[in-house]
DNA sequence: TGAAATGTTGGGGCG
DNA sequence: ACGCCCCAACATTTC
């Protein structure tokens, strides 16, 4: 008997520490270790996720996936004692916590005579593969990506598909519920209609995705209302889909720029994991230590106005809503919030970090903690201090019609264009033609956005 | 994976 | 016909 310790590759397709096992008889087993993850556990969005997750991949296993709550060494020694298995294989994970925590693991576990294999199922490059010539980790996307990925031999082909033959035995365990991973005030309930959540419906997204949106991504991927995104990254976050299947699907469709620019995508993913496996302080240090001494703002009443999506500009609000709304933000609007949180209202990049991370669906550690650094300017490959977005220009350019700001910040929906995303420069009859009181219906902005570039440019251009 | 300020050019109105 | 001004359109520089 062979046990498959399934983490963050709830899948059975191309899924290669299962491929590994699999001409024996299988013990699916699943931990919830909220003891050694810290301060890093899922968050709330995440979690809901995982369950239905979990629900999904359980039921293509015939109930047999086997739940366990609690610190995943003991567990799995345990199991080892208690079914006799010879063999364990696992995907591994990169977050800092994991790695050392598996590595403890594996080598208690070999110790006790048990067979054990760690496999990549979750890049396309592993984090130690792709260095200098010199040997030192990139540190740039365009060389990582270029130089370093592209040079490499091409990510493996798919797996054949597999047949699992399961273990019967007998095993105390938890139930999925047992794991608490729903909240308890059920405000999950409005996620629920916009997910197709598990590894078919990761395979059903990715076929949207080639159908709708791929043949225009270059351009189309900056316009939130476009379906030219994949919305692939809570699948690929858990692994409900492999980024193998994604990159060997999307190449297929051929080599022209939508293709490239989507594999660069992936790319980026690569290099967020890159930074995470090199630098394992990422989501909670500058990488540039000269932001150590940044004067952030620790003004709670802006940074809950942020949150909830009451800011005042209409494209930050629409942004902070989908989010809540959905476990999910369009890339571009990610960026706007972003740089509104960071610059113009000086908060601390940490706070936008720790929010996303409980919002998300695709909560990620080295994305989350890797993109805000960017945007904060603090990262590795980082924007420059002075590109600060401007939401006015912003919804303007990307949301033309408004169709994605009049969706998710409705109040506003017949405000004329022209006003839409400065709805306090539009005269009072206007305003009051669209049914909108102004700091009543809709709030005033919270910050003056020129003022508070110039601000930001001061407070940045000390460094 | 900006935006604003500043610089340059060229057409048209007009005295 | 000419010079002058205005200003849009685009390019370049600066933050």
């Amino acid at each position: 008997m062979h046990i498959h310790w399934f983490r963050q590759d709830l899948r059975l397709a191309d899924n290669p520490a299962l491929f590994h096992g699999h001409q024996d008889k299988i013990l699916p087993v699943f931990i919830l270790d909220d003891i050694n993850s810290e301060q890093f556990k899922n968050g709330a969005a995440s979690r809901w996720w995982l369950h239905h997750s979990l629900k999904s991949l359980n039921e293509s296993l015939h109930g047999k996936l086997r739940f366990f709550k609690g610190d995943a060494r003991k567990i799995l020694l345990e199991l080892l004692w208690q079914t006799g298995a010879k063999s364990i294989a696992w995907n591994r994970c990169y977050e800092p916590w994991r790695i050392n925590r598996d590595k403890e693991i594996k080598a208690e576990l070999r110790q006790q005579g048990a067979e054990v294999s760690t496999h990549n199922g979750s890049l396309l490059f592993e984090p130690w593969e792709v260095r200098k010539n010199d040997d030192s980790p990139y540190k740039v996307f365009t060389p990582f990506y270029r130089r370093g990925c592209l040079e490499l031999p091409p990510p493996r082909e798919l797996l054949p598909k597999i047949d699992i033959k399961l273990a019967t035995v007998e095993v105390e365990s938890e139930s999925l519920d047992d794991l608490e991973l729903l909240p308890k005030i059920r405000w999950d309930k409005q996620l629920q209609p916009h997910w197709n959540i598990g590894e078919a419906g990761a395979l059903q997204q990715l076929q949207e995705f080639l159908d709708n949106g791929l043949s225009n991504y270059k351009e189309g991927r900056d316009f939130p209302a476009n379906p030219n995104v994949s919305r692939l990254s809570p699948y690929l976050h858990f692994g409900e889909i492999s980024p193998n299947q994604v990159w060997n699907a999307v190449r297929k469709r051929g080599d022209d720029k939508n293709v490239d620019h989507f594999c660069s995508e992936l790319g980026w993913r690569e290099f967020s994991y890159n930074l995470l496996y090199h630098f394992p302080e990422l989501p909670y240090k500058n990488l540039q230590p000269k932001f150590n001494a940044f004067p952030w703002q620790n003004d709670n009443v802006v940074i809950t106005a942020w949150k909830r999506g009451q800011t005042g500009y209409p494209i930050v609000d629409a942004g902070m809503r989908q989010l809540w709304q959905t476990g999910y933000m369009h890339n571009r609007v990610r960026m706007i919030v972003g740089s509104f949180l960071v610059k113009n209202l000086l908060i601390d990049w940490r706070e936008g970090e720790r929010w996303f991370w409980d919002c998300l669906v695709d909560a990620d550690l080295a994305n989350n903690s890797a993109s805000w650094q960017w945007v904060a300017g603090c990262g590795a490959d980082a924007a420059p201090y002075f590109r600060v977005f401007n939401p006015i220009l912003q919804g303007q350019k990307f949301d033309k019609n408004g169709e994605y700001t009049r969706h998710f910040v409705p109040e506003l929906a017949n405000l004329p264009d022209k006003y839409l995303f400065c709805p306090w420069e539009a005269p009072t009859e206007v305003l009051s033609k669209a049914g909108i009181r102004l700091g009543e219906d809709y709030p005033q902005p919270i910050v003056d956005i020129k003022e508070s570039r110039e601000r930001a440019l001061a407070a940045f251009s000390c460094l």
